[in-house]
DNA sequence: TATGAATGAGATTTCATTCAT
DNA sequence: TATGAATGAAATCTCATTCAT
């Protein structure tokens, strides 16, 4: 899962965040992780300081691969947003990791403010590009409620795979149908 | 020993149940609930078996509280739909400990059977209404879809108080708007 | 196990004496004695006054069950003797319980005190019957020495019933060979 | 780690097997014998993951102990008996707490498996040296049944240093005079 | 960079015992 | 006699973290 070039750092923080995903963040131990990556529990100490900075690593980790499904810019809204969601169902059922990943760190971050830093900015960032979309497709009368509505969706459906292609379709033909 | 008050399990799990809430499932802690009632933490013991049994106890008093919202029968079914959303909406607003607990559950459930066993009954019954719902509706050519839709909606917004009624409302009018 | 007559009380040190068999001193609880007859944990203490007390109960009842063995007053020496350690081989095959808790009681009185008054007694008495019976054998230089090791061989082997009648038989041909 | 000293394990056990020897296996406590050691109690689970982990290498440490008496190869039958058994004697009466550690672990190994397969190696070990040797005697009948006698004498008499030259003289005295 | 050893704080659970009813 | 409820003391084990090497 690591290629020879990244760091013991990166390593780690891999590892982290596929433990995560496998026993959740209550699950986490460092001993594991440490095991994971093949060094010792206190050599682990050297190349992250403490627990809260390799969980707020792993947060950094998730919302950079959620990056990825950002929709493009040259296309018309509808494709551009139907291409969106179609990204997302896909990444849900390709790494449905991630996304049990992201469910546990939208629960930390209630109670981590390092956490919520992240999970706060990268969710900033995904609603400010939705309500954009959304307020140029013809006809919608609120860009916002329309932008969360998919944001609930997405999070809602998250963690199951075999729903997300179903459920987020149905979520583009009602705003095709709607606005068209 | 129940004086329209409550047995001292009921206390306990309402007490845990509130924890829960405040520092989820991961910081829930056995002396901590004892605290809350004012018994010792061995007495806690006898009243409840082990740790495991006290959150299953908890998922039981959650899907209970859920049940509440359950859609009216006597009405047609816009009107019973738009009626359970609405309950749905208001009790995110009145009681969003409930929700935050129902959060935490989904995600033990996936490690924790028992957790498991309660979590996917009340999700079970949940649906079943909901499909039902949605087949009775004028025009909706696919219920099951529809339903998993509002599942996901619920499940995406219920942590954030303030967009549940704009997003559930959201929900209830484009599916009248899209079935009359 | 116990007949309708028999006093809590005597239920109690029964069922005690069946569970130390069966899960040694180290393994007694008291929750389960009260369970073994019938009653609550706390009113069992109405009856036995303390752990410590029930120990020493279940310590004299065994002491009275070895007194079974005692050899007969009316025979001449050598059958007596014969005819003791062949009733102690019977009842290490018939109750090998009696042998593991004698050998329980045995370790502990090594350092409680009640229970070494119980057991001491006992061993002197049967201490004494036995070099009585060696004194009145002909050719018997060192009567002492002789009913040590018998009790010696049957504390040897009294765990191991199918060895007993074997080891216990061996004593006797040496004994008479050696003094006849 | 190992300075012609020992190491922390070793000294673990060393002073676990003192501590069984004084209190029992019943009265075992881990605070203690890290306290013997003066390490934290924490810091043993570093060296013995698990209590049964050393109660069951305490168990190999008696065993070890024990072998110390095997009888002289080079010796005829008879002397080679009797060397064993007057080295037994003399452990007896040197270090009595070892014979304590064995009585307590004899009758752990009923309900310990782990134990029983330390306990049970050790004693077919002997038995089998012990047949042997009666097996060599002249004029020795059921050499089988003479070694069983000799194990049931040595663990009857070995929790009472006292009698066991007695007894165990006794016992080679017969062996003798019986075969020769 | 890496490790072995140590630590301290804490968590769940067990158990004999007590007390009011 | 009997019980339900409560307690306190203790025990084993876990885990993040530190420090000297």
């Amino acid at each position: 899962m690591v290629d020879g070039k990244s760091t013991r750092r990166e390593q780690l923080v891999a590892a982290a965040f596929g433990l995560v995903a496998e026993v959740g963040l209550e699950g986490l131990r460092l001993r594991r992780v440490a095991d994971a990556v093949g060094i010792d529990q206190s050599t682990l100490h050297y190349h992250v300081a403490t627990k809260a900075e390799l969980v707020e690593a792993v947060a950094q980790h998730a919302a950079a691969l959620l990056a990825t499904t950002a929709p493009p810019r040259h296309l018309p809204p509808h494709e551009a947003l139907a291409a969106h969601l179609d990204a997302l169902a896909g990444l849900i059922a390709t790494r449905p990791e991630l996304f049990t990943v992201t469910a546990e760190l939208d629960l930390r971050a209630r109670r981590d403010p390092s956490v919520r830093a992240v999970v706060d900015r990268q969710e900033a960032g995904w609603r400010e590009v939705l309500v954009g979309l959304h307020a140029a497709l013809d006809g919608d009368d609120d860009p916002a409620a329309r932008a969360e509505l998919v944001i609930a969706a997405v999070k809602g459906v998250r963690l199951v795979p075999d729903l997300a292609p179903t459920v987020l379709g149905r979520l583009v033909e009602q705003t095709t149908g709607a606005t068209r």
